[in-house]
DNA sequence: ATTTGCTCAGCTC
DNA sequence: GAGCTGAGCAAAT
């Protein structure tokens, strides 16, 4: 598969994403069928920041991992502002938004 | 809650 | 081709 393509299907994703609800690297990865870093990877190579709703996408323990534009601390912002809800430096469970089962159940 | 070890694409030399 | 670096993860402590 074409690495273009992947970061594609990547973005394409991202965009069924609800907003206030975040996804893990590692969910992406087995959907998309590779690694969770190659997942961070395309984030931080992402052309058009904002747009793209890369701040939707957080570590498997609800740790956010990065951000390009401001660090972290930007990237929480974006997500207690769409009403995401932290517990410490964690997106709380409840707020995880399981991709896999939309695209699985009819 | 923290630390440790493993992994793997991409970049450098 | 070898070695280092991370927007990762999971197991052990």
């Amino acid at each position: 598969m074409d690495r273009r393509v992947l970061k594609e299907i990547t973005y394409i994703l991202l965009q069924l994403i609800p907003p206030g609800r975040v996804v893990s690297y590692k969910e992406l990865a087995e959907i998309i069928g590779v690694s969770p870093r190659l997942i961070g990877r395309f984030m931080a190579e992402n052309e058009k920041p904002i747009i793209i709703p890369c701040h939707r996408v957080v570590g498997s323990d609800g740790g956010l991992r990065g951000y390009s534009l401001g660090g972290v601390g930007f990237k929480k912002k974006l997500l207690l502002l769409e009403g995401v809800g932290f517990k410490g430096d964690k997106v709380r469970r409840e707020y995880f938004f399981d991709l896999k089962k939309l695209l699985l159940d009819p």
